[in-house]
RNA sequence: GCGGGGGUUGCCGAGUCAGGAAAAGGCGCUAGAUUGAGGGUCUAGUCCCGUAGGGGUCCGAGGGUUCAAAUCCCUCCCCCCGCACCA
């Protein structure tokens, strides 16, 4: 076969469609269609990811397009946010992981790599690289409108977007958790730790014990995950070390020396008093706050003073720990140094929770523990036992009488409600901590949880916020469907956002200039921009004509044109700002957001957020659509550690159409695509092979071919009929944005169609051609350009979309074909195990014809089926019987009584030719071989 | 644990909503044709059995409904993703 240059002949389409401006659309009086995909992100080079998204982007973007529609499909960058900050200090650092990662995945050139110093040189860079990579792989993309995220003009257009969440009630203060090095002074992300990428902050409750000491009240703060068993608490735990007192806020507490330190990390004010040696408590007695009982201070081993408070409530009848301890310390020599064996002789575990299986009560953590046999607080299996109780007690638990207003409860509730109302009665609070431990950040220093005070928070957990986004979703179309639900589920879930940040490219909020808005906040409503980009890259509209009452204008209509141009130079006039103004309100809403999966939990949630917001219901976004992952032979990539496939290399390497149909093919909706070299060759192949045959079948064979339907040949209705029902097929799945059904049908299962037809000798092949390469175009649009200028002088990229014409639909066609190839299929079958010459043919019998008839009459299924079936001649065959009376029913009213002699007859040549054998008519044959004959089936006899 | 998705032939995956010949299509493999060889291309086969177009098995496991179940109902097992403040 000829090698075909693909990159040559895209290029030469690439710069055409470039020249005649193709792809940028203006506002005219056609429907329009707005789709978008999130701009990437550029701390490396666009990846087989990226590639996926974008193209079914395209493919959808282009399909539209040629369904009649005013496209507009941009696309900006991405650059706000820490990572290009931080890939700029580890190639300054020289890091050597860094180096090798974005040498041999990312594809930048070492010395290249080691300029790329600065987050300005990076985003440069990669930008640069972004562009030529969507411009090589052929995305109708209209790039008039490309803008980056630091842009003047594009922090204009947030500040505004912020000042206008605030004034909406929608941002407001608060403080947060996160996760903290204190060498660096900064919050640490995933990829910044050396230990504990799994550990998330959790929330103890404290309840406060205390007791009276120097004349004081001294607050014993008790961390816990089950703030309900304080009902059932004996005694207090503490580890029989050094302690300390501080002033925090206006309390004093006692906790662990770790725990000191952690708190210095918090919102509250805290003072060391002095260190206090915990032995000196032991045998004291403290209140508990909510239940008012009078309870010992015992010593205990097993307290870990590094976590949480480092002081321990005791609840022995549902803490495993709990229980052994006690039973322990009462043999110790501990309890005789301290003089506690009498107390300890008092001490009755207090459950407070049923799990509705006894009879009688029992004491849980008791049973568990004598069950596994559990005798030290050291033995490593209390973990585990305690985890089993646990969760059997969330799960079906429910509170006993003796919590009082909480009776009743199920355990699984209880936990907030409890924290809460401790927190209102004064006598509860927070304390953050991990879930395991060590959190090491890379610079070695052991983390820990701060809470960053009167922080800028989205308040996504408004209810009447979070009810309009949930009422719209409902009118939304979401694409697959199932992921309907999914966002449900996720905006239930979503809680208040910390949207401002230290550190990081981006906008400043505009009244608080201390902090810059959060990456993921400022990416919100930025399709609105695209309308503006347009202006603001011709240079008419400027960075400081972008005040409030402008944009208040053009994004809202408030105000009137006179206050929105108030003040500004004259080369921004009255009719460009009229102009912005419809421009936005003739392409926005965004008709459809196309991403990737992961963005579903938290951009595309504030994606609507934000545009119900600030924008009127008109405006609010009609559809989203979600897609999978893409992994490189089985592997996961990963952009900063690889394996990874930059989408230039493999245009590079494959050419645009190949690595597009590839991606469009090799999976659907959410589910994820591999990229394996060895398919993709193979694919290449399928091109090539395909680009030969329109060109062998399509230049010469001139319009005359077209002339008369009269001229037609069976065959020739049968190849329109087959083409008609891809067309439906195709059409259909790509309304549903199913690009690998689209492309199965278009592609494949035309390819094996045109196979069939010219191997029984089909002459016309260029019958279809023509929309053949419409259908094709949104998925390798190079080659149908290049194919189609064979006999066109206009772009196959601007054709109209061929429709689905029912009339072209030829059953009788379709069944005469279908006939052939069973009785071919047949014949070989035969002749696997019986030598012949000739094969005697004998179609039905006439009355089982007649059933049939019936059948057809009936035209249910179900109905025609249970007739039939009552009949024991067709009892013994039923399958058969199922088989051809479905065939038939099927097409309902469509379908034909073929004439099979007439069939057999004209094809009779070809058959032989298939089979090797010889074919006769109406030959007698044997009684046993009749009867198998079906209509549509004919009875086969061989004889040699 | 909660939420969402899934388990089909050597692999990737259709088919499940609306029960009616399981396995479309792609990949891989085998054979034949073509080609000086290789490659490429075309054709056929690819769960098991079968010297007549057939029979059997089969859709994570086990039950049930039905003339008929991958599909509907019940029970159970397993896998993937998200659970955030990060792009």
């Amino acid at each position: 076969m000829v090698d075909i240059d693909f990159r040559e002949i895209e290029r030469r389409w690439q710069s055409l469609w470039e020249k005649e401006g193709v792809f940028q659309p203006e506002p005219s009086e056609k429907p329009k269609f707005f789709i978008t995909i999130p701009y990437p992100y550029l701390n490396g080079n666009l990846h087989a990811g990226h590639t996926r998204t974008f193209t079914i982007g395209d493919a959808v973007a282009r399909y539209k397009r040629m369904k009649g529609y005013n496209v507009l499909f941009p696309m900006g960058f991405h650059v706000t946010g820490t990572p290009i900050i931080g890939l700029a200090e580890l190639i300054q650092k020289k890091d050597p992981k860094t180096i090798e990662v974005y040498s041999n995945f990312h594809d930048v050139p070492k010395e290249i790599l080691l300029t790329l110093d600065t987050p300005e040189k990076i985003v440069e860079y990669f930008s640069k690289e972004a562009l030529e990579a969507m411009r090589n792989i052929g995305y109708s993309i209209d790039w008039r409108r490309i803008f980056t995220t630091t842009d003047e003009t594009y922090q204009k257009f947030i500040e505004w977007q912020f000042y206008r969440l605030k004034k909406l009630g929608y941002v407001v203060k608060g403080s947060h958790p996160v996760r903290y090095c204190p060498h660096d002074r900064n919050p640490v992300e995933d990829h910044d730790l050396l230990h504990g990428e799994n550990a998330t902050v959790i929330d103890f409750t404290v309840i406060k014990f205390y007791y009276e000491g120097d004349g004081e009240k001294i607050i014993l703060p008790c961390a816990t995950l089950r703030p309900e068993t304080v009902f059932g608490v004996t005694n207090i735990w503490l580890k029989p070390i050094k302690y300390v007192l501080a002033k925090v806020d206006d309390e004093t507490w006692l906790i662990s020396k770790e725990a000191y330190e952690k708190l210095t990390y918090t919102d509250k004010k805290v003072e060391l008093i002095k260190e206090i040696d915990a032995e000196t408590l032991f045998r004291k007695y403290a209140i508990n706050p909510v239940t008012g009982s009078k309870i010992p201070i015992f010593p205990a081993d097993f307290v870990d003073t590094d976590n949480a408070t480092g002081v321990v409530m005791s609840v022995p009848a549902h803490a495993p720990y709990d229980y052994v301890a006690i039973e322990e310390l009462k043999k110790s020599e501990l309890a005789e140094r301290y003089n506690l064996k009498d107390i300890l002789a008092k001490i009755e575990p207090i459950v407070l929770i049923s799990v509705g299986e006894e009879e009688i009560p029992e004491i849980p953590a008791k049973n568990i523990v004598e069950e596994m046999g559990i005798k030290s607080q050291n033995d490593p299996a209390l973990e585990r036992a305690t985890k089993i109780l646990y969760k059997k007690e969330f799960h079906k638990g429910v509170l006993l009488d003796i919590t009082g207003e909480y009776s009743g409860m199920q355990v699984s509730q209880i936990k907030d409600r409890l924290q809460r109302d401790l927190i209102e009665r004064g006598i509860g609070d927070i304390f953050y901590e991990f879930s395991e431990r060590p959190v090491v950040c890379r610079c070695g220093t052991k983390c820990v949880v701060k809470v960053v005070k009167d922080q800028w928070f989205l308040n996504y957990s408004n209810p009447e916020w979070k009810g309009r986004v949930l009422e719209h979703l409902e009118r939304m179309r979401i694409i697959p469907d199932y992921y309907k639900e999914e966002f449900r589920n996720k905006i239930e879930w979503l809680k208040d956002k910390a949207c401002a940040r230290r550190k990081g490219l981006g906008t400043k909020i505009p009244w608080d200039r201390e902090w810059l808005i959060e990456s993921l906040s400022d990416s919100t409503i930025y399709m609105a921009y695209y309308v503006l980009a347009k202006y603001i890259n011709e240079g008419k509209l400027k960075a400081e004509h972008m005040t409030e009452s402008l944009l208040n204008y053009i994004l809202l209509g408030e105000g009137g044109i006179e206050k929105a141009c108030s003040g500004l130079d004259e080369r921004l006039d009255k009719e460009t700002v009229k102009k912005i103004r419809e421009d936005f309100l003739y392409w926005y809403p965004v008709d459809l957001r196309s991403s990737g999966k992961d963005l579903v939990a938290n951009h595309l949630l504030f994606f609507l957020f934000h545009h119900i917001a600030i924008f009127p219901p008109n405006l609010w976004p009609r559809a989203i659509a979600v897609n999978g992952y893409v992994s490189l032979e089985g592997k996961k990539m990963s952009k900063s550690k690889g394996p990874l496939l930059t989408m230039k290399r493999a245009v590079l390497e494959n050419g645009a159409d190949v690595t597009r149909l590839y991606i469009l093919y090799a999976s659907e909706y959410d589910s994820d695509a591999d990229w394996r070299r060895k398919d993709v060759e193979s694919l290449s192949q399928h091109l090539r092979r395909f680009y030969e045959l329109i060109k062998e079948n399509y230049k010469d064979n001139g319009e005359k071919d077209l002339e008369k339907d009269s001229k037609l040949t069976l065959l020739d209705r049968w190849l329109l009929s087959r083409f008609q029902r891809i067309v439906k097929e195709t059409t259909d799945a790509m309304e549903g944005l199913q690009t690998r059904r689209a492309v199965n049908s278009a592609f494949f299962e035309m390819m094996s169609d045109v196979r069939w037809y010219l191997r029984r000798g089909g002459k016309k092949l260029s019958l279809i051609i023509d929309d053949w390469l419409k259908l094709l175009s949104p998925f390798i649009p190079h080659l149908c350009e290049e194919l189609w200028h064979l006999r066109h002088d206009d772009f196959v990229s601007l054709q109209k979309y061929p429709e689905y014409d029912k009339t072209k639909v030829d059953t009788e066609a379709e069944a005469a074909e279908e006939y052939v190839k069973e009785l071919i299929s047949d014949i070989k079958e035969i002749l696997k195990f019986v030598e012949a010459k000739k094969v005697y043919v004998a179609i039905a019998e006439p009355w089982k014809v007649e059933v049939l008839n019936l059948a057809i009459k009936v035209g249910n299924f179900k109905e025609a089926i249970k007739e039939i079936m009552k009949d024991d001649r067709f009892r013994k065959i039923g399958k058969e019987v199922s088989n051809f009376v479905k065939k038939a029913i099927k097409d309902k009213g469509d379908f034909k009584i073929l004439n099979e002699e007439k069939i057999i007859q004209e094809n009779i040549d070809f058959i032989s030719k298939e089979t090797g054998v010889e074919l006769e008519l109406n030959q007698e044959i044997p009684e046993e071989r009749k009867k198998l004959a079906m209509p549509g089936k004919p009875a086969l006899y061989a004889v040699s």
